[in-house]
DNA sequence: CGTAACTAACTATCTGGTTAGTTAATAGGC
DNA sequence: GCCTATTAACTAACCAGATAGTTAGTTACG
């Protein structure tokens, strides 16, 4: 029988190791923290030998720089297409709260972990993590910065501004399993929230905040 | 010299040693984590020898619940008081945030250590947390309901709007260590935020999405 | 056949928890 | 008021299990 075009299954291939690594420590890191995590049970958890961890990756640290960031770097580069010319600071805004929610989402592990290296105060953040965050963050202070020269924004603190963005989108997504597993015991019915709709309340709150007290001139051009 | 009627300080006071080390743990807990925080090092920062950990409280995990208890039954309390008669949703609500932040400064390791209990998916939670946490967010479900009963507010699922309560809050207070380490090497100047600022901007940015769209009752009586 | 990819077994260290023994406080009898 | 028996509060040393990391040797692949 013919075999298809498709390359070979091989046996070894460091490339599918790599990432069944790489995807079950985010699982895991995710779930329980640096410290929380054990290289044994990402070993186990991906299907490899736990040696193969000190053999693709240096240690568990250097595992744990990779994921983050992977995360915070794939965040900072979604950023750059953002200040589209013409768009006005509200506009800017939502899509500056829809970026971030995407990636909060098509990455599952990446709310929990940051929500745990905020808590650690960036303990175990590198100089490039750091150099993505700054980043991200100076964008959102020039979208503040045109909204409040155009007269349009209440001038606030860019980092209160994003931790008002950040904070709900991404403790809402992390206790996502919570909730689902809670569901049957709760005193009132949590209903399920399609993702638009957080996104939605998220922008209406930053919005909302940004423009108060200023005659009605959100969403006008 | 006649001694003053003050207790005679002793030398051996089960009191102290507890309180010592249950603000060790706190400390402890907060910045590392359960897995990430020894008894060791809350021994050595209390004072105290380890053995009495196991003496004054059981174990780790019991210690842990204290702390995490204490926290969360303060502010299931402070809920009772709030639902007073007259207060327009509106009050209501920014009462509700007033009290959250509250007991958030109060207790400077509770921030920290909700960011944590909530990317763990709350694992290492006990019945009685549990209900404490149920009786807050009843207290919020009911602002809301007679909000959107009152024609005053847009009808919203609570978790959502408690996650976009807590997570600015939270998030803001727990990174206050960190921008402060941060201060002199961010590209742009993060001002101090006095915690009546904070407050106020969790106030309107949830007002804000609760009465968007709405032809402007917020604040009216 | 050379080597990248892999494995099984091992080790050093860390850490939560225990325990046998010690001492300060206190209550009660006189 | 003082002595003493009891025990709550405390300590130093120890232990067993867990865990990150290593290594010597093996095998599939190009």
């Amino acid at each position: 029988m013919a075999r298809a075009a498709a390359p070979r299954k091989k046996v070894r291939d460091a490339e599918v190791s790599r990432t069944r690594l790489f995807d079950a420590a985010a699982e895991e890191f995710a779930a329980r923290g640096f410290d929380g995590a054990k290289v044994d049970r990402i070993a186990e958890r991906a299907g490899v030998n736990k040696a193969m961890i000190y053999y693709h990756f240096t240690d568990k640290a250097a595992l744990y720089r990779a994921v983050v960031g992977d995360m915070f770097g794939s965040t900072a580069t979604a950023m750059q297409a953002l200040r589209a010319a013409g768009a006005t600071p509200e506009e800017q805004i939502a899509a500056f709260i829809a970026v971030i929610a995407r990636e909060g989402q098509s990455r599952p592990h990446f709310p929990a972990m940051w929500l745990r290296e905020l808590a650690d105060g960036g303990r175990n953040l590198g100089q490039r993590n750091f150099a993505d965050i700054f980043g991200i963050i100076s964008t959102l202070d020039g979208i503040l910065k045109e909204g409040v020269a155009a007269g349009r924004f209440n001038p606030m603190p860019v980092f209160m501004v994003q931790m008002g963005i950040v904070g709900p989108l991404f403790m809402f997504l992390a206790t996502g399993p919570m909730r689902e597993r809670l569901k049957h015991k709760l005193p009132i019915p949590a209903p399920d929230v399609p993702p638009e709709k957080l996104v939605q309340y998220v922008q209406s709150m930053t919005i909302g905040a940004l423009t108060a007290g200023r005659t009605g001139n959100a969403g006008k051009r």
